[in-house]
RNA sequence: AAACCUAUAGUGUAGAGGUAGCACACAAGAUUUUGAUUCUUGGAGUCCGGGUUCAAAUCCUGGUGGGUUUACCA
């Protein structure tokens, strides 16, 4: 009980208010994404940073769509962003959505008309953008800043009712020009917009702005802590000056917090740039198993656990990060090793011949499915004359450094026989195009005879040629050749492509493949993790490669 | 340029005045019918300068580096 673990600022912000005024019951989080675009990697860190709360404090989290800008959004993406928290395995408390309060939002707008808190601007963007001033020179005054409170109600109601073409007008916070706060140089509080909105139609002509919405909707559903990105942290003076003006004492009030976005290397992680990726047709859509969408490495074979440990092992802070894109295959593959059943496929096949089993015969040898987990069984694999083994297992002459196959040597083929390679069959080219080995007719395993449990240096995997299924295989590899593609200040990101971030290939894999569906998860042995695609049909299965194992071999080699 | 945020091994993150930890990455070794997994071990860090204090990664101050802000986007 008294045992501390380790607290990440945001938790101490919180324990900080429990030992203070809050009550645990106080306690509530939100996740709010804009409908305008695909979740990714980055967002999977908030949704874990706020979900994780809610579990571990017990508290709701709602998931809220900041849907005020009828031109970027739509239902598509509501209905991703729902299945792809659902996924991740997140329960959300309420499905709320900023529209819901559009209202609420418009009343309290003709209080602060009434009151003397807002106008009606009727300049121009450009003009009222000049009018702002610099950091470093405070702004000037609207000439409309002063308009008759009478005024600026009846402006406000036409804006509303559609008499007002957009840009014509805007209805602006009047607080301070000088500020040093560019923020609070009477910001924006709704525009007018000719669009249908798609949960609320043509309902709307008018709709609020971010900054104006954001806190009066964690007020609403009475969020305790509203934790975005560091970007945002300038308008916690304005999130706190527009919620002073309606917050009533016997409420909660909510409080705006910052942490610094979670970067990963060797990719890109911004909806805009995401959107390029997928319009310059670099990639084929958001769930391309290459893009750090959750869709995307979803289909690359990504599991929820991975995400989730991923997220909560990088922790959250406020300072600029580059997060190195081998943690998260730390993750998967740490999760996969649990979870992959272990079976066998060549990528780049050899045939090798063994010259002294007989021809026409086949034999079905017991496979362990996952050495770490009993439960997962047993299965046969097909054993016979011809087989396919990797073109990089097998050379002619090699040091003793090289655990494979070569002339002369031993090996072990996994889960059957001890092989000696004899002889090495030429093409005109002289490329080698087939092997010729002998087996040591007393060495299948699990036979426990001692020729059996003979040690041998190396273990190939391979595939019994008559009974080899061919698959399509996608190996993919990082999409961007850079550690940060959009730093650089003279470049364009997209310089940075990785040109071989997909190769793709014919595999034979051992006939159990053949019943996996979309999803499915496998180890091929000595390879690598590699999960089925919904490219999949009835003649051809699709592998998607999530990761490789890790290879202190290739390593050594390179 | 101004205001604000920030600075701990290569990377990320703990340490809230009292022996600088953890994870990944890296290196070495053991085990291994996956050069995987597992296990053991190792190297590696408080941006710089002042100050407060018996004692500073921690508090103060000045530099320096990095970041953010200057949308009728969120």
């Amino acid at each position: 009980m008294e045992e501390k673990e380790p607290l990440n600022f945001i938790e101490h912000i919180i324990e900080d208010d429990l030992k203070a005024s809050y009550t645990k019951d106080d306690l509530q989080f939100r996740f709010p994404p804009e409908p305008n675009g695909y979740l990714h990697i980055g967002h999977a860190s908030s949704i874990c940073l706020n979900f994780g709360l809610g579990l571990r404090y017990n508290a709701p989290v709602n998931l809220r769509f900041d849907d005020t800008n009828p031109a970027k959004e739509e239902q598509e993406f509501v209905d991703a962003i729902k299945k792809d928290i659902t996924w991740l395995g997140y329960k959300w408390a309420n499905e709320c959505y900023a529209s819901d309060y559009f209202q609420q939002l418009y009343d309290w707008a003709v209080q602060f008309i009434k009151e003397g808190k807002a106008y009606v601007d009727s300049q121009t963007s450009i003009l009222i953008a000049e009018q702002k001033g610099t950091p470093n020179e405070p702004g000037v005054e609207s000439p409309f800043r002063n308009r008759p409170v009478e005024e600026s109600l009846q402006l406000f109601e036409e804006m509303k009712n559609g008499d007002a073409g957009e840009g014509s007008h805007v209805l602006r916070a009047k607080i301070d020009m000088t500020s040093s706060n560019m923020l609070m140089r009477d910001p924006v509080m709704y525009r007018v917009l000719h669009k249908a909105h798609h949960r609320t139609g043509t309902d709307w002509k008018i709709f609020p702005m971010y900054d104006w919405t954001h806190g009066e909707s964690d007020y609403i559903e009475q969020v305790s802590h509203s934790f975005c990105t560091l970007e945002f942290l300038p308008h916690r003076e304005l999130y706190d000056w527009f919620l002073d003006q309606v917050h009533e004492s016997d409420k909660l009030r909510p409080k705006q917090r910052e942490f610094a976005r979670r970067n990963l290397s060797h990719t890109v992680v911004s909806k805009r740039k995401l959107a390029r990726l997928v319009e310059e047709g670099v990639v084929t859509g958001w769930d391309d198993p290459r893009m750090p969408t959750i869709s995307g490495l979803r289909r690359r074979g990504y599991t929820p656990d991975a995400i989730k440990n991923f997220a909560d092992s990088i922790g959250v802070g406020k300072r600029e990060n580059l997060i190195d894109v081998s943690h998260l295959e730390y993750n998967v593959r740490e999760d996969l090793n649990k979870k992959a059943d272990r079976v066998m496929a060549v990528l780049n096949p050899l045939k090798v011949v063994i010259t002294n089993y007989p021809e026409g015969e086949e034999e079905w040898l017991e496979a362990e499915n996952n050495p770490g987990d009993e439960a997962a069984g047993n299965r046969e694999v097909p054993f016979s004359r011809e087989i396919y083994i990797e073109q990089d297992d097998f050379k002619e002459e090699a040091n003793r450094k090289f655990f494979r196959l070569k002339l002369g040597g031993e090996v072990r083929l996994k889960n059957a026989y001890i092989i000696k390679a004899e002889k090495a069959i030429k093409d005109d080219a002289g490329n080698i195009v087939e092997v010729h080995c002998t087996y040591d007719t007393d060495s299948k395993s699990g036979s426990g005879s001692e020729a059996s449990l003979r040690k041998v240096k190396g273990t190939l995997h391979w595939v019994s040629v008559k009974h080899a299924l061919p698959v399509e295989v996608r190996l993919y590899d990082r999409l961007f050749t850079e550690a940060s593609p959009d730093t650089h200040k003279d470049k364009d990101f997209m310089e940075f492509i990785n040109p071989n971030s997909l190769e793709l290939i014919t595999g034979y894999a051992e006939p159990s493949l053949a019943n996996l569906k979309p999803e499915d998860t496998v180890q091929f042995q000595r390879l690598g993790y590699f999960t089925v695609d919904k490219d999949s049909s009835e003649e051809k299965i699709v592998f998607n490669r999530t990761v490789t194992l890790r290879d202190s071999w290739a390593k050594l080699d390179a």
